[in-house]
RNA sequence: GCCGGUGUGGCAGAGCGGUUAAUGCCUUCGCCUGCAAAGCGGAUGCGUGGGGGUUCGACUCCCUCCGCCGGCGCCA
């Protein structure tokens, strides 16, 4: 399989460091408030990878991890007047719950910040010793100074870059913080350094260094983790243990958009995923992610969900009787999962294998993409179908047509025979 | 300002240094149908942002300009 590699800035053939086993990290989400349609991309995506890695006979240890403290998570606690652990847990239990509505089931551990405090520490106490992080009165600090390949997945040279992140305590302002000091209320710890919290980009390191070791395969995450997120996870990780590259293959989702700007939290353009399913459900949006390429922009609209539900249900309508292995299809739809999951090419193999009657083909790939593509049959509509049949025969059309109606009304598929 | 990305038909969105530029939706005609829908068959849609360059040949590679989007130290 070929990866384009934030890294690199091209497509590289996928080398792992073990034979047969991959260690996959994907930066998971902060639970203070329910996630939407462009977070579903980006877990959708890596649900796939993971799952066509794995069909092709690659043990995949996918690890994700949880943040659950942060300062949104603070102040949205304060605000609702609850404990920050109550939100946290609220919203963590639903982010699983909209990822189990998405069939996002591929994760193989989820890891909360708040239960890797000793590995955080430990991490930044390693990092002292070494001489590139740095203690003052507000917290410990990462040195950046210390670090030759500081902007190397960025692009970003550092002399040029400005920092926002005002603290005067820190010996250069672009340092970043790796354990703030002070009483965050409930999710405080103890430290060598006084009592605090970690800073944001430690616990990914943390976390993966102790599933995965110093040095592991792929790190996935949205565009907007690159700088600084990534950039800070590079420079921990590799002044602790000196191994480079931490990540051969870092892999960036790009965004979905709504009227062409990015949907996030701030803009308030944003769709929950719940909110999504009232109207769509799982296939519709899975179908929708991956008809586009997942690095490039993707632009949600209402025309373009229906125009997608359209085109699933065509290939359901015509996938009806197998006609046996379309050796061509099979082909090309493994081609593009190869080619850096170009699933809009795949889907398009998956066109060709619907019409060629290829069910078995469908129904192996639909497992790897979370869709299903053949026709589902239930016995209350078979019962609702076996009357308007009857009606029809008995040529009582106003009655089956209006049965017909309430039915496409409601979403449901009908296809009659003629009489 | 700096860095990164992106610009393909009515819409969404792929690909490729060289036959008619995927696929789906949409539009339209026919068949089919009790009528529709679905399906099947056909048709149409001034389409590769502008300008240079490399090349026998560029949508594809290089340069440049323009537009749009994103990041710039706690956004997937």
């Amino acid at each position: 399989m070929e990866l384009y590699s934030t890294l690199s800035r091209t497509v590289e053939p996928l080398e792992t460091l073990h034979p047969d086993r991959i260690y996959l990290f994907v930066c998971g989400p902060t639970v203070y408030d329910y996630s939407h349609l462009g977070h579903a991309r980006t877990y959708v995506v890596f649900d796939v990878l993971t799952k066509y890695l794995r069909w092709t006979g690659k043990e995949v240890f996918y690890l994700q991890n949880i943040t659950d403290v942060d300062d949104k998570i603070i102040n949205r606690a304060k605000e609702d007047g609850i404990s920050q652990s109550v939100l946290a847990r609220k919203f963590e239990a639903e982010y699983l719950r909209d990822m189990k509505s998405l069939g996002i089931d591929a994760v193989s551990y989820y890891a909360r910040a708040t239960t890797h405090i000793p590995e955080i520490i430990g991490q930044v106490r390693r990092l002292i010793e070494k001489e590139v992080a740095y203690v003052t009165e507000s917290g410990v600090y990462f040195n950046l100074d210390t670090f030759g390949h500081n902007g190397e997945l960025s692009g970003q040279e550092r002399a040029k870059r400005v920092s926002r992140v005002s603290d005067a305590t820190k010996h250069n302002p672009l340092d970043f913080a790796l354990w703030k000091l002070g009483e965050y209320g409930e999710y405080t710890w103890d430290s060598p350094w006084g009592r605090g919290r970690p800073g944001w980009h430690i616990e990914d390191t943390a976390i993966s260094e102790k599933y995965f070791g110093q040095q592991y395969d792929i790190h996935g995450g949205g565009l907007d983790l690159i700088f600084p997120h990534h950039e800070a996870e590079i420079a921990q990780m590799e002044s602790l243990e000196g191994k480079h590259p931490m990540v051969r293959y870092w892999l960036h989702t790009g965004f979905l958009t709504v009227k062409g700007e990015k949907m996030s939290k701030s803009l308030g353009n944003f769709i929950t995923i719940r909110d999504a399913l009232k109207t769509w459900n799982r296939d519709v949006l899975r179908y929708f992610i991956l008809l586009s390429h997942y690095r490039s922009p993707l632009q949600a609209t209402d025309e373009g969900l229906a125009n997608t539900a359209k085109g699933l249900d065509h290939i359901r309508a015509i996938a009806t009787k197998d006609k046996g292995a379309d050796a061509e299809g099979r082909r090309a739809f493994v081609e593009a999962m190869e080619s850096d999951l170009n699933t809009p090419m795949a889907l398009a193999a998956i066109q060709r294998l619907a019409g060629n009657g290829d069910l078995e083909a469908l129904r192996e790939y639909g497992q790897i993409l979370g869709i299903n593509f053949l026709k589902e049959t239930s016995a209350p509509l078979s019962v609702l179908h076996e009357i308007r049949a009857e009606l029809r025969a008995q040529k009582q059309f106003a009655v089956a047509d209006l049965i017909r109606e309430r039915m496409v009304a409601a979403g449901i598929t009908i296809t009659d025979k003629p009489l």
